[in-house]
DNA sequence: AGCACGCCGACT
DNA sequence: GTCGGCGTGCTC
């Protein structure tokens, strides 16, 4: 019997090994133990006794860890789709479905606990003791002898009376806990008044204490928009067709309330609901409000649970004691066994694309789960893609519209504050204009709250020269480095290779002495509020100061409990969350993004402010929103302030058409990585010409290119861009340009519907 | 990705 | 004379 294999090596297909007789045939999904040159490694079976035996002799494989299968054939099947339409290896891809800890080789890992419950016979022993000596034992009395056997001393007395007091017993772990110790314990269970019994536990990442839900009083009524579209969806999802709807739904319009009713209605039919959210901080508040209506038959998935945690998850989601799955990306491979509802919840997010290989996009893997389960496919977002919409308003996807908040609340007024005036009036180092800073001491002086947003980290953007007008760059990218901290503790930092120095005194290149920092991060941004606000609080939030574990969960419920006037972060502050006390959201710089040359930019930049602008005023407070930016006529500020979806969308579009981006044409973007810049441009080149001739006419090539960050962590980089209507055409032109230079295939990183191609 | 084999510098 | 640098090449 042959079996074919993916193995956990990115370059290499599906490798065929042999089962020996006296070994069960392994079905698809099952792990086994296989060597693969000098070493042993753990893979997944994808086929069964197919092909022909392709390359060198045959091994036989080493162990079936799973006869009974371990990841479904489904969930095998999506990841070799994912693996095709991506250009990535299968090895790779099947690694993400795998539960953690799979690639030991040990079959099961569950953690158990001993568990102490009183016996019959114990219980017995206690009454007769309690009513045979009442009060006779003093506490310094020495322990009476068990003369008859069932007679109890003073500690085996508390313990038994400890015991039956716990329902559920104690934990061997806890007996300390409760004065009992543990030859009095085994005592006891000599005599059989006392069982142990082990308990596999689940380590539960729940208990690690979630964001209540702010304002959650049980079942809420749903408003008018909110019953339309859940008759609309709830007929879609009875009908056990493959349909995805578009929820467009302005924020704070109650779209959560609709998933959860969904996942009810599916649940009653005995199939599942697959959850996914952008960020792993948004995973507590959401599985909070699902715990509240499935109680324990929600798992959540994400990488920020330890793997013990998320093995557990893994095995009770499989294990079919699970209705509803809620996590990040990867969980759209979550081993259900038959998904009547997937939600992607923010879908226009970027989070949903992994910007590593396999690098897919788990929004469109969630509609393709979807088809392939015949489940309603929801995605929500308060400003959908532009791929999206435009197969909303095609027909192709259901569009539902939620443009009512719930309670009617308001949306935020939005200011605009034109920069280039206010840099005229109070000079060039301006970074919080007067009319913010005006709103941020008014919230503080009210006890309110104030979100600041600048989406880009650190002190300041760059070290300059004014000498010889160099700036200090990073030595292995092609990047200029960034100073973080403040004083003595200033230094140098490459935000992309970590690449760091202190920032020195004179010139590097020049030897001048005149060295000035230039332009301002988040860092400089929550200097600057407590230099306006003294007794402000303030805290700020992003990559670096979360980076410790707990930090992100601290600053936000710190921020929620009121003990921070005021939050100054990059885009994760403007994700999800909902602050009921904030009236302010200030916008430092809308342009971050706006400058660059990517084909998304305005797109991103529009998105962000609408969300951001959706944070102010979630309570009963009217909000406030003041954008500064260097460009207030830019379609993207214009729009995004009067929050109107439907004009951003026509004119992105026309962009869009000219331009021969998506959703017009489908691209591909490739990077050649060598140790020169002659050798990535020569090898972009060759790859270039080589896929126009494999496919004349049929798509476009541009390029090559050097690649926007043309160095990176030592390695040069050239850039090709591919655009046409056939993906799949590209992708084999790509697969066969490369089939005969395997070196090459390894230098070369293909994004198969990249969100940037940057 | 690992982990081999493989061909040239500074050490016991 | 060896130990070891990491440059190519293979893994059913």
């Amino acid at each position: 019997l042959l079996i074919r294999v993916a193995v956990p090596v990115p370059q290499l297909d599906l490798l065929t090994y042999g089962v020996p007789d006296d070994v069960p045939p392994p079905p698809v999904g099952a792990r086994v133990v296989v060597p693969l040159g000098s070493r042993v490694v753990t893979g997944i079976v994808v086929e069964i006794a197919a092909a022909e035996p392709g390359g060198p002799r045959i091994k036989p494989i080493r162990q079936l860890l799973d006869p009974h299968g371990c990841v479904p054939p489904d969930v095998v099947a999506l990841a070799q789709w994912t693996a095709d339409y991506y250009a990535a290896g299968v090895g790779e891809t099947i690694a993400i479905v795998l539960p953690p800890n799979a690639r030991g080789t040990r079959a099961d890992a569950h953690k158990t606990r001993r568990i102490l419950t009183i016996t019959a016979a114990g219980a017995t022993a206690l009454t007769a003791d309690r009513t045979g000596a009442p009060g006779s034992a003093g506490p310094d009395e020495p322990a009476r002898a068990a003369s008859d056997g069932s007679a109890l001393t003073v500690k085996q007395r508390e313990a038994l009376e400890a015991l039956s007091s716990a329902p559920g017993g104690v934990p061997a772990s806890e007996l300390a806990g409760r004065g009992i110790a543990p030859e009095v314990a085994a005592r006891l269970v000599r005599k059989g008044f006392v069982a142990v019994h082990q308990e596999r536990v689940d380590r539960d990442p729940f208990a690690a204490g979630s964001l209540a839900p702010s304002e959650q009083d049980g079942r809420r009524s749903l408003t008018a928009d909110q019953s339309r579209a859940l008759a609309r969806l709830s007929g879609l999802a009875e009908s056990r067709r493959f349909q995805v709807a578009l929820m467009h739904g302005v924020t704070g319009s109650g779209k959560t309330e609709i998933y959860l009713r969904l996942a009810a209605l599916v649940r009653s039919t005995g199939r599942q609901a697959l959850v996914l959210v952008p960020e792993i901080a948004l995973t507590p508040v959401m599985a909070a409000l699902f715990r509240q209506a499935f109680g324990g038959r929600v798992a959540i998935q994400h990488s920020g649970l330890s793997d013990g945690e998320r093995h557990d998850q893994w095995q009770r989601i499989r294990g079919g004691g699970i209705d509803v799955v809620i996590g990040t990306r990867s969980a759209v491979f979550a081993p259900l066994a038959n998904p009547g509802l997937v939600v992607v919840d923010e879908e226009h997010d970027g989070s949903y694309k992994q910007e590593e290989s396999p690098r897919y996009n788990a929004r469109d893997v969630a509609i393709v789960r979807g088809q392939r389960a015949g489940a309603l496919v929801v995605l929500g977002s308060a400003t959908p893609s532009m791929e999206s919409y435009q197969h909303a308003i095609s027909g192709k996807y259901e569009r539902i519209v939620l443009d009512r908040r719930v309670l009617d609340r308001p949306l935020a007024s939005v200011t605009v504050v034109n920069m280039r005036e206010e840099f005229a009036a109070e000079g060039p180092d301006q970074v919080l204009s007067r009319p913010l800073q005006d709103a941020i001491a008014e919230r503080v002086q009210r006890r309110e709250q104030a979100l600041v947003l600048l989406n880009r980290r650190g002190f300041a953007t760059a070290v300059f020269c004014r000498q010889c007008a160099g700036t200090l760059e990073c030595p292995n990218c092609s990047v200029s480095l960034v100073v973080h901290g403040e004083g003595r503790a200033r230094r140098a930092c490459c935000h992309y290779c970590n690449y760091q120095m202190p920032v020195p005194r004179v010139c590097p290149l020049c030897a001048g002495p005149y060295l000035e920092q230039a332009g301002f991060g988040t860092e400089r941004v929550e200097a600057e509020v407590r230099r306006l606000c003294p007794g402000a609080r303030v805290g700020r939030l992003d990559r670096d100061a979360v980076r410790r574990r707990g930090a992100l969960r601290a600053l936000l419920s710190d921020f929620q409990d009121g003990a921070l006037d005021v939050l100054v972060g990059t885009q994760m502050i403007a994700k999800g969350h909902d602050f009921h006390r904030v009236t302010l959201v200030g916008v430092v710089s809308a342009d971050v993004g706006l400058g660059v040359a990517d084909f998304r930019a305005s797109e991103r930049t529009f998105q962000l402010l609408t969300q951001v602008a959706g944070r102010a005023g979630r309570g009963d407070r009217r909000g406030e929103a003041i954008i500064q930016t260097l460009y207030p006529g830019h379609y993207s500020i214009q729009l995004a302030c009067r929050q109107d979806y439907a004009a951003f969308f026509e004119r992105e579009l026309q962009f869009r058409r000219a331009m021969a981006y998506p959703p017009f044409v489908s691209i591909v973007n490739v990077i050649v990585r060598a140790p020169t810049f002659a050798a990535a441009v020569g090898d972009a080149a060759e790859l270039a010409e080589r896929v126009r001739i494999g496919t004349p006419g049929a798509l476009h090539v541009l390029g090559p290119a050097p690649a926007p960050l043309a160095r990176l962590k030592g390695e040069y980089r050239a850039q090709l861009l591919l655009k046409g209507r056939n993906r799949k055409l590209m992708r084999e032109a790509l697969r066969t340009a490369v089939a005969d230079r395997p070196d090459l295939a390894r230098r070369t990183v293909i994004d198969v519907d990249p969100l940037t191609v940057l």
